[in-house]
RNA sequence: GGGGAUUUAGCUCAGUUGGCUAGAGCAUCUGCCUUACAAGCAGAGGGUCGGCGGUUCGAGCCCGUCAAUCCCCACCA
């Protein structure tokens, strides 16, 4: 027998099973028509990322469920892979150029690409690295790249696909422009900040009036864009003015003043300037009203040539700040106010957006939402939780175009070529040579690429090799569930669903399973400006991989946000001790004892207990999956472990193992190692280091099929066996005796070592269960005798325990304290009459009795009558102390 | 403005279709170095399940309402 270490050193397991799992390719998967599929891709993380504790979180959750379902047979298969994230990586890329004096506009567009792919190969893997260290069981040899040849060829494809049934159109319009990043960005990818502004209110001369209007702004600056100032139709007060023009100071422009219903009248002056190309709102007007459109941002957020002398160049704050000192000059200015309002920021580039008028390429989403709403509707996609169902519903139902271009330079180039001879706009599959309609060559093709989230929403068709119609896809396609972040539900997940429908006609998975958000314990997100994260590399190397699985698991439920705090994983820490201490434990109590099946032991009543418990908890650990309540299937194992096993499996153990009854000690070793054997096979896919080691030390028992891995063991499914589950009642009544003895002696104070003597009364099937268990009472209660039997009476000064049917009596002599034990009964007595007199109330209750269903009743009633001798028997014991 | 989530022990949270005396971990208190584990063992205390109202024979769970906290979406001249 090989010896398990003292201490659990989980640097040297980790890597070891680590290299075992890989080098046997244990997790790899291909398609195998005798085995059931089940595939998971993973939500790819940017390239640039760090693992941090949401995706240690995420990658457990999703490692649980795989790791379960190869151990029960399917064919699991785990794809991981990365996103090359435009936006970010280009960010880093620049930002290290940057250091270096290096602009990205110098380098060029080729030698700039160039230097992001050298700073992914260097950099890309980290992450990836980090999953591995968690103990991902992804297929890496599948490990995917959204930037990858594979990968772009499918985004090739449904952009020309989409382009060609005409859901990809170019348009004119105002998008969120980051200045700092110099692109566009998707609705989804700003954030609204509530922040302290100032909006000031200024006036614009009527032409030909000695009369003005005022208007009221927050972003003066925009005013050198200003077409038209607008009332409502309504408004008494400016009646007058429609139609008339005033004039734009600095500009000396002439605008005319519309009525529009979009003004507010009770809003500021009721008067509203109109800047069509930089505001939404005005965009929308100015429409309506044929107004012309100022473009007066660069793509830095300088003001553009199009303002006058003086303005041109200067950003726009510096603009905001002269343009109200000029104001102020010229006398126009009228006062500024204090106001809260919400400004949309760049997610990514954090500095506030500006609406900019600029040529995109957009995706007409309606049509293609409507079978993913359907689907979501009628049931066949479901979420855990539900909840996040009417997220969705509200996101798609009100769904805009998607804007796809972005002005970067690191991503997939937009397959569109323009010809500079007839303008014509083509894609395709090739890169066109010639122009379709006038056959010149002189072809360009459009600077943009698309934005990330266009090739990860692919992901799930992708990565089995779509557009190819590979054996991958047929037999992987559609995966099994995904499990993510609420945060992306618009970015990706109800993406997915619709590019699903779009390129196979078919959900890419019928589950989502949201998990929880990890907060800080005051409830704060975890931020990099707060400080406030847990790193879940510097825990793996303080406490181990396995305790960082579980403590995240085990904290977070479905849905929701969960509080973490670094002392947090010493819980996980713990439950590995124990394990490994139990096996420590176990091994050298048994060593040499011969393992035998289980049916051909003569098995005791504590073993047969171990053994349900056993198999109640399998049954309750895939129930418990089945439905995604993975945290409650984690407690069950720990439970199992801990509470089962140890405390009550190994130490009544302890008393056969000693003795030297060899068949018993046989039957008792046996029933233990198939326990415990079991119960590290349902703990694997929580924590698959430490359970891998031990398992390979522990000597195999008869009744199981050997494998090369735990990790592709049979995952235990909990069939019961008959004829257990009385026993398994006869050990509760023992348990329920052994916490009544002993917490009668600790609450009197007596010492452990003083073996005292016990007096049960109970009834005789009782009796003879009491009986059968006699040894281990004795063991675990520090008694000497024990005799029960209906007929038993009071001793004279003892404790008493009552239990359901059953007195118990520990006469303690010296030990007894009248007052104390009183007390101590008084207490019992007031807690079990409470009770009582519920029961009693409900059965008194005729429409209970009419309406219950007829086994509560019984159920009602006989805990009743046992509840009623219990407060009996208090009583008795209450008047026999008093005297 | 619209939507969602949460509220259960001092703290962090479970509680799976309404039905056994509401659970766990941490913390606290008491006693133990009782043949593995003090990162442990044994025991104890602690909850009118946010408030109010309703449905029901029966509510932590279902409905309404109020309150607090948080999140998302929209708007913000």
């Amino acid at each position: 027998m090989e010896n398990l270490d003292a201490v659990y050193d989980h640097k040297k397991y980790e890597s070891k099973w680590w290299n075992y799992w890989m080098d046997n390719h244990l997790f790899e998967a291909k398609p195998d028509r005798t085995k059931k599929p089940y595939s998971v891709v993973i939500p790819p993380p940017n390239v640039t990322d760090r693992l941090h504790m949401g995706h240690g979180l995420n990658v457990t959750l999703q490692d649980i469920l795989v790791r379960w379902k190869r151990m029960l047979g399917y064919n699991a298969c785990w794809v991981p892979g990365t996103d090359h994230a435009g936006i970010a990586t280009q960010m880093m890329v620049e930002k290290s150029l940057e250091s270096s004096g290096v602009k990205r506009k110098d380098l060029g567009r080729e030698a700039f690409f160039q230097k992001c792919l050298e700073w992914k190969d260097k950099n890309g893997s980290i992450i990836t690295t980090q999953q591995k260290r968690l103990g991902a069981s992804c297929d890496w040899t599948r490990e995917a790249y959204t930037m990858s040849p594979e990968l772009s060829l499918a985004v090739r494809k449904i952009f020309v696909h989409l382009f060609e049934k005409g859901l990809i159109y170019r348009g004119e319009r105002l998008v969120n422009w980051d200045p700092k990043l110099k692109t566009a960005i998707s609705d989804d990818e700003i954030e609204m900040v509530e922040m302290q502004s100032q909006i000031y209110h200024f006036r614009y001369p009527v032409e030909g009036e000695d009369a003005y209007v005022t208007v009221a702004t927050t972003r003066p600056e925009t005013m050198l864009g200003d077409v038209a100032v607008a009332v409502h139709p309504d408004d008494e007060r400016y009646q007058h003015l429609i139609g008339k023009n005033v004039v734009v100071p600095f500009v000396q422009r002439s605008i005319p003043v519309v009525a529009d219903t979009y003004v507010k009248m009770e809003f500021g002056t009721g008067v509203v300037k109109i800047t069509p190309a930089h505001d939404p709102n005005d965009f929308e007007l100015g429409k309506r009203h044929q107004l012309p459109m100022i473009n007066i941002l660069n793509e830095d957020a300088t003001l553009s040539d199009l303002c006058p002398e003086g303005f041109k160049g200067l950003d726009r704050y510096d603009a905001r700040k002269k343009i109200i000192k000029e104001l102020k000059t010229l006398g126009l200015f009228e006062k500024e106010e204090s106001i809260k309002n919400s400004v949309p920021y760049s997610d990514r580039g954090k500095v506030a957006i500006e609406p900019r008028l600029s040529k995109q390429w957009y995706v007409k989403m309606s049509s293609l939402a409507g079978p993913a709403l359907d689907a979501a509707r009628d049931g066949r996609l479901k979420f855990y939780p539900d909840s996040w169902k009417k997220t969705y519903f509200h996101w798609l139902e009100n769904i805009q175009d998607w804007c796809i271009s972005r002005q970067l330079w690191w991503g997939h180039r937009i397959p569109i070529w323009y010809c500079e001879d007839s303008g014509h706009v083509t894609t395709g599959m090739d890169d066109p040579k010639t122009c379709g309609q006038c056959g010149s060559s002189r072809l360009k093709q459009d600077e943009d690429v698309l934005d990330t989230w266009f090739s990860s929403w692919l992901f799930a068709q992708s990565t089995f090799g779509w557009p190819q119609k590979t054996e991958d896809l047929a037999y992987f396609y559609p995966t099994n569930v995904l499990i993510t972040g609420p945060d992306i539900i618009f970015l990706w997940v109800a993406r997915m669903v619709m590019v699903g429908f779009e390129t196979l006609g078919e959900l890419p998975f019928h589950d989502v399973y949201f998990n929880s958000i990890i907060c800080d314990k005051d409830g704060r997100k975890f931020s990099k400006t707060l400080g406030n994260g847990i790193d879940p590399l510097v825990v793996m190397d303080q406490y181990g991989a396995d305790a960082v699985r579980y403590t995240c698991v085990s904290l977070s439920s479905i849905g929701g946000r969960v509080r973490m705090s670094p002392s947090d994983f010493e819980v996980g820490r713990n439950f590995i001790n124990k394990i490994w201490n139990a096996a420590r434990f176990l091994m050298t109590k048994t060593n040499g004892i011969r393992l035998k099946p289980l049916n051909e032991v003569s098995l005791e009543l504590p073993s047969k207990w171990l053994i349900t418990e056993f198999k109640h908890t399998a049954a309750a650990v895939n129930r418990h999956l089945e439905a995604y309540q993975i945290n409650e299937a984690v407690d069950k194992v720990y439970q199992l472990i801990w509470r089962s096993f140890c405390d009550w499996g190994l130490e009544s153990a302890k008393l056969t193992l000693d003795s030297n009854h060899e068949e018993a000690r046989e039957a008792c070793a046996s029933a233990l190692f198939y326990v415990f054997e079991g119960a590290l096979r349902l703990a694997a896919p929580m924590i698959p280091f430490v359970t891998e080691e031990i398992w390979s030390k522990i000597p195999r028992h008869p009744d199981f099929r050997p494998s090369k891995s735990l990790s592709v063991a049979a995952f235990p499914e909990g069939e019961e066996i008959p004829g257990f589950e009385e026993e398994f009642h006869k050990w509760e009544l023992v348990q329920e005796l052994v916490v009544g003895i002993r917490s009668a002696r600790q609450q009197a104070g007596v010492p452990l070592k003083d073996k005292l003597d016990v007096y049960v009364k109970c009834n005789e099937s009782s009796r003879l269960i009491l009986n059968e268990a006699n040894p281990w009472i004795l063991k675990l209660t520090s008694t000497l005798q024990l005799e029960a039997g209906s007929d038993t009476k009071r001793p004279a000064r003892c404790l008493v325990a009552v239990g359901r049917g059953f007195e118990a009596f520990v006469p303690v002599g010296e030990y007894l304290d009248f007052d104390r034990e009183r007390l101590r009964l008084e207490n019992e007595f007031k807690r079990v009459s409470k009770v009582v007199d519920g029961m009693k109330a409900k059965l008194a209750n005729p429409s209970f009795v009419e309406r219950a269903p007829p086994e509560v009743i019984e159920l009602t009633k006989g805990q009743m009558s046992q509840m009623e001798d219990q407060l009996e028997s208090l009583r008795k014991n209450l008047e026999a102390i008093s005297n």
